[in-house]
RNA sequence: GGGGGAUUAGCUCAGCUGGCUAGAGCGCUUCCAUGGCAUGGAAGAGGUCAUCGGUUCGAAUCCGAUAUUCUCCA
């Protein structure tokens, strides 16, 4: 049965919104607010909340197509991909919940229906697995799992499968159970027939694959490693979306289907090569066609390549995918951001994010490419100073601190017979990551629950103060420092979100203080910072906000939003937040703008904002407003943020500024006092930013400049126009160090003609040995230069008195120099010994410096007898 | 967050273990040659060697701190 991929991904969506479920969009791939990940690398990621407990789900029955990204974990990494036929960086994964709605009944048999009805995927090739029990968890085999299969499938085709395959948990801790897999056989007919593939289940092989995983979740795994039942139990599915196109495709690999190939085939007319002719370009397409995908939807979610975190994953990405074809297709030049359009346009409708900011998105891979070709050209330099032998330091240095690829060295190394040492290279690597682990471990402690309560809620809009009681606390150890994590029943603290730092202040708990150092998210749990527990630690908390912090950040994020909307009014409707950071000193904001701003823009963007503060215009703040209305009002969302069902909208003046914000804000615009724009920079290619100053900010950043330039006016004796007259000063001053110069050298001239008629002719030679006096040493190096220039058969000795200081000096004319008989180092270390010195120098010049001046008149004596 | 590197003329860079009065190519200015030019020739301007401190007779070079930037690891 033919179907095209996007056929086969709205017949899932189609299918399950048939069976009562809510169809959501896809969560961006770049999370926030998740310490534990960095990237969304599967369906549930997004409903992590909700199986946590600390959210309520928008709907008891949910399904999407979601974007999930893996570069690294049991069964995947970087490395890999693209060197077979199956692995992803970038992936989508359908998936079905439940969440303690439906269970395993309906799961098993809806997964069913659809592949072996609605896809039409032949029932002899599939294969289901159960959980086959742990001792270690004391867990039975899955039977309820097992007789739900065994209404719909024959019993030799139910597997039992490992805690390792058939048991699924989200991390060291949290909500876990059995899962049971659905896999196909796509070998061909004859091989079928030699080996069943019941026994190619699990084993990787390219061609006997799971397409599905159906996850229930019963358990709660705990940091001691117990495992206590679920009051409420969920369904969490996951399909394999390239990997279920291929089965329906009947293709062999994923890059087959239509999902790739397109890409692929204009990746390999470009490279002058067709795809299948040779394993390197096969393996180098594939890997540019897959990484272009990771690439671009993290960039249009927001994620910017860096050299930290999420933005060095996706660095590297790109980086490998640059190399690949560097090396295979001899894309010498950028080629990459070349593809960017056609992914835009084959994910339109599914992800419109892309299409929307296509050309960014390609600007911002295009000057990537180029910093990274230019990092290998820098480094191709760099091995040509190497010889035949390279070892693994060199290699690693090449690396670690000059970003040249390895596989790359050892690639140039092959061609030339040159030999690369990788246990070297391996082992320094090695050293480089137990530095870095040594550094970040960190130790989380299990949570203690003091009371029971429902989510915590946020009282922070509207007070500062509240009193709490403490639901539950952690432990946190990290370099020796320990912290400790408190979850308040509600509470004012902000956690750190959209840009905004998290509040700090104090918990007041029967008469004792306990400072909070920071408040943070962690999904949607508001998590206070202390530095100790409280002593009565069920006792009622007064929870108190630092009141001027917090108006500061106020006022700096409001501001933000200010800034934003006169940006676009002067600069154009495609500026876009790409990122923020607002505390109690600065706001920091940064939109996509191609080009540097002028100095006008800059002054017309300052004078808006500051007359919409003038305004005073009264703060509208509307929560749980149904996001479709409020982007009907025109607030503007951002891409890479994941929004709920309910949004928060600020709006100030409803012809200027409307935003999605879940941020705090002053109650009107006259509270900002002033705007001042502090600095304006490039971020990356397509970002600038721009640092603001706001209320007591602005004014003590303006008044620093007043008085220092009230100090300036009154050094230069208050002139009408200090600019002019600053100028004026720094011209004398250039023409008087020219006059100086010039002087100096009249002087040195006429020392030298002094000393030049001294001269005593005596065994072939031009003598010279003086006692003079100079400025400085310089002049005396000038003095010497220009006697050796005057006489090639010059002997000098100097003995000067700098500022009263005992130096010496010899130099040689070029004739003497070539004999050789003479030698001006050897000869002032020799004199130097009379001034308690030591020196040294060239052949033909050596200078010494001492501390006896009284030794000059020796130096002389000495220096007669030397050149006898 | 931790490690490594870089910062020299307007631009791209050289300057080895401290010592040729800090260089090259491109660009710039002036002049000469040709009908024209990314033309050829000649002369010239342009540098607090990132900043601050230290070691030394002597620091672009060695050491420390700061700033900026590249890069690897987490």
């Amino acid at each position: 049965m033919h179907m095209n991929s996007a056929t086969i991904r709205q017949k899932f969506l189609e299918f399950f919104e048939s069976k009562g479920h809510k169809i959501v969009p896809s969560a961006p791939l770049v999370l926030k607010n998740d310490p534990s990940l960095l990237f969304t690398n599967s369906g549930m990621v997004q409903f992590k909340d909700n199986f946590l407990g600390n959210a309520v789900p928008k709907s008891k029955r949910v399904a999407d197509t979601q974007k999930c990204l893996r570069v690294s974990g049991k069964h995947n990494d970087l490395e890999d991909v693209g060197l077979d036929t199956y692995h992803h960086t970038m992936f989508e994964m359908l998936g079905n919940w439940s969440f303690g709605d439906y269970f395993k009944k309906e799961a098993i048999a809806w997964a069913w229906e659809l592949l072996t009805e609605v896809y039409q995927l032949p029932k002899d090739r599939l294969y289901v697995t159960v959980f086959g029990g742990d001792k270690g968890d004391n867990l039975p085999v899955d039977e309820e799992a097992k007789d739900l299969w065994r209404a719909v499938v024959a019993e030799d085709r139910i597997l039992h499968g490992s805690k390792k395959d058939n048991f699924w948990e989200m991390g060291e801790s949290g909500p876990c159970g059995p899962c049971s897999e659905i896999h196909i056989d796509l070998r061909p007919a004859e091989e079928v027939a030699k080996k069943p593939g019941r026994e190619l289940v699990n084993s990787d092989h390219p061609q006997v694959v799971e397409i599905w995983n159906l996850v229930f979740i019963q358990f709660n795994r705990l940091a001691s490693g117990a495992l206590e039942p679920l009051p409420d139990k969920h369904v969490d599915t996951g399909m394999g979306f390239e990997r279920l196109c291929m089965a329906i495709q009947g293709k062999t690999s994923n890059y087959d289907t239509d999902v790739f190939r397109p890409m692929m085939d204009f990746i390999a007319m470009h490279g002058n090569v067709k795809y299948g002719d040779n394993i390197k370009t096969d393996i180098a397409i594939r890997v540019m066609a897959d990484h272009i995908r990771a690439v671009s939807f993290a960039i249009s979610d927001g994620q910017l390549p860096s050299n930290t975190g999420a933005g060095y994953v996706i660095r590297r990405i790109l980086r490998r995918a640059v190399r690949y074809g560097f090396s295979y297709l001899n894309f010498k030049e950028p080629f990459m951001h070349r593809l960017v359009p056609l992914l835009a346009i084959q994910l339109k409708d599914v992800f419109p994010e892309l299409h929307q900011q296509q050309e960014y998105v390609e600007k911002v891979v295009h000057e990537e490419e180029i910093s990274f070709l230019r990092t290998l050209e820098k480094g191709l330099k760099r091995i040509e100073n190497f010889d035949k032998v390279i070892s693994g330091e060199q290699a690693f240095e090449l690396y670690d601190t000059f970003g040249f690829p390895f596989d790359l060295t050892s690639l140039i190394a092959r061609e030339r017979g040159w030999s690369v040492d990788e246990k070297g290279f391996n082992e320094e690597m090695a050293k480089q990551k137990s530095r870095s682990k040594a550094d970040a471990s960190k130790e989380t402690g299990d949570w203690v629950t003091v009371a029971e309560g429902d989510k915590p809620e946020f009282i922070g809009y509207d007070e500062l103060t509240s009193t709490s009681r403490i639901l539950r606390h952690r432990k946190v150890k990290q370099k020796n420092k320990e912290l400790f994590q408190l979850v308040l029943d509600k509470t004012p603290f902000y956690a750190e979100s959209g840009g905004q730092v998290g509040d700090t202040g104090v918990l007041e708990i029967a008469g004792e203080k306990i400072q909070v150092v920071d408040t943070k998210k962690e999904n949607d749990l508001i998590v206070h910072w202390v530095e100790k527990l409280p002593a009565q630690i069920e006792a009622p908390v007064t929870a108190l906000v630092n009141v001027p912090k917090r108006k500061l950040s106020m006022s700096n994020h409001s501001a933000t939003h200010l800034l934003h909307a006169a940006l676009r009014q002067v600069l154009g409707k495609h500026v876009e937040q790409k990122g923020s950071l607002v505390n109690d000193k600065i706001l920091r904001f940064d939109f996509s703008h191609f080009a540097a701003m002028t100095n006008e823009e800059l002054s017309r963007v300052e004078t808006i904002v500051n007359e919409k503060i003038r305004e005073n215009i009264q703060l509208d703040e509307k929560r749980h407003v149904p996001i479709e209305k409020a982007k009907a009002l025109g607030a503007m969302a951002l891409f890479g943020e994941k929004y709920g069902e309910f949004v928060r909208v600020i709006t100030f003046d409803p012809s200027f500024s409307v935003e999605l914000c879940g941020g705090t804000h002053v109650k009107a615009t006259g509270q900002i006092g002033l705007l001042k724009i502090v600095s304006e920079s490039s971020v990356a290619a397509g970002v600038r930013r721009i640092e603001a100053v706001t209320a007591d900010g602005a004014f003590e950043y303006l008044n620093g400049f007043y008085n220092q330039l009230e100090q300036i006016k009154s050094q230069l004796k208050n002139p009408k126009d200090v600019v002019a007259s600053v100028q004026t000063l720094a011209e004398e001053k250039q023409a008087l160090e020219k006059k100086l110069e010039i002087i100096y050298q009249q002087q040195a001239n006429q020392i030298k003609d002094v000393l030049a008629a001294k001269v005593v002719k005596s065994n072939g030679h031009s003598l010279i040995i003086e006692r003079v006096t100079v400025p400085t040493a310089d002049g005396l190096k000038n003095i010497a230069y220009a006697l050796r220039n005057q006489f090639d058969d010059l002997i000098l000795v100097l003995a000067a008195d700098i500022e009263g200081k005992p130096q010496v000096a010899v130099m040689l004319g070029e004739k003497v120099e070539a004999a050789k008989k003479f030698h001006a180092g050897n000869m002032v270390k020799e004199l130097a010994k009379e001034i308690d010195g030591g020196g040294g120098g060239q052949p033909f010049f050596a200078t010494a410096g001492g501390k006896k001046l009284e030794g000059l008149g020796n130096v002389i004596v000495k220096a007669t007898e030397l050149v006898k």
